[in-house]
DNA sequence: GCCAGAATGTTAGTCGCTAACATTCTGCGT
DNA sequence: ACGCAGAATGTTAGCGACTAACATTCTGGC
């Protein structure tokens, strides 16, 4: 909770009604099934005004502001590990040390995603980002650029597939950080 | 060669059209700036019938009928390895034994896939049949759905990085199984 | 309370894609 | 060669995501 809230800027309102009635609508309705123009009727605005905020209506879900941390997690890790090995240990360390009170709203977003099929791909090519950021790390400490794409895509979809079986987990008990820990255990085989 | 070509059906022979100039337009002007107007005039034929070929636009890229083989080569890796290995394994060796002569066309598609960042999420979304299979594979085989998951998307993005990579090569030397068994190597660092 | 600039609205249009129905053409048997 | 069933294609109309150019209103600091 931070000491004093200023009152929110118009533009700050907007784009939180924008975001809460699209989660609603969305979670209510579907994604498919959902129009720009009734999320935007209902946080009493403009079809025009939803682009104005987002580049698309499926930027109302996906937004990734996690990439520094990472690639500093990967940096941190020995570099006689193969880049793979690297990778994924790095983004366990990283996600371990994640604050855990935004997961119920990551929750929402990711469950529509993962019910989504359409948003899949969508949610693959937003990580984009993360991934050239990662390649960026392995390249500069000495890996082959084709081998760090593929570390970094491989690594990317572990996690990506871990943060699926979490939002799906009816009962919500477990921890994001443990969900991830968990995935990236699945495919780090390696014990020496 | 196949021995005799008996008269192609007029299905078949705009069906090779629209491939064709689809394929040809798409590398001339990009895919963004390709309409499928454009495709489907250059076919000699309606936008509508465009779409009685193909569901959306992209599925003039995106076909993939390789499932059955991949499956059973996972089937062969003995049961004793983690999934996640035991799914690289598998995918190393049913590309291994893939016939080479259709690579030409496949490099030109995945080039283009891998040049349109549209498009990439497409692609992942497209593998989602084949990890399916995948899946049920490894839980067939007593692996719990989560790990087999994250085992599945993690190996299937190894491969299409490696995809990228081949067709990306200027040179275009390397053989197609060559550089997937390389992007598989990259992943699967165990030697035991 | 005023006013610059932010925030929003309007209109018009493109592109991907779908549906319902009409029309033409192909390739088979005879 | 001929005709016909059914395949293949065309037409029209429309929805939803998204963009652009321009007009209007409203906000928040002074």
């Amino acid at each position: 909770m931070t000491i004093d809230t200023p009152r929110p800027t118009k533009r700050e309102r907007t784009l939180a009604a924008l975001l809460e009635h699209g989660l609603d609508l969305f979670e209510r309705q579907g994604y498919d099934q959902t129009t720009v123009a009734q999320i935007a009727r209902a946080a009493g605005v403009t079809e025009m005004t939803f682009f104005r905020y987002f580049p698309a209506k499926e930027h109302l879900l996906l937004d990734d502001p996690y990439d520094p941390v990472l690639t500093a997690a990967i940096a941190e890790q020995p570099r006689t590990l193969p880049p793979f090995v690297r990778a994924a240990r790095g983004l366990r360390s990283a996600w371990r040390a994640l604050p855990e009170p935004e997961a119920p709203v990551i929750r929402r977003r990711v469950r529509i995603v993962a019910r989504t099929p359409g948003l899949r791909g969508a949610m693959w090519r937003s990580t984009g980002n993360t991934e050239r950021a990662i390649v960026e790390r392995l390249v500069a400490d000495g890996a082959s650029p084709d081998d760090a794409r593929v570390a970094a895509a491989s690594v990317l979809a572990a996690l990506v597939a871990g943060l699926y079986a979490w939002a799906d987990d009816e009962s919500g008990t477990g921890t994001l950080a443990a969900a991830i820990e968990h995935a990236l255990d699945v495919i780090d085989v390696c014990h020496d």
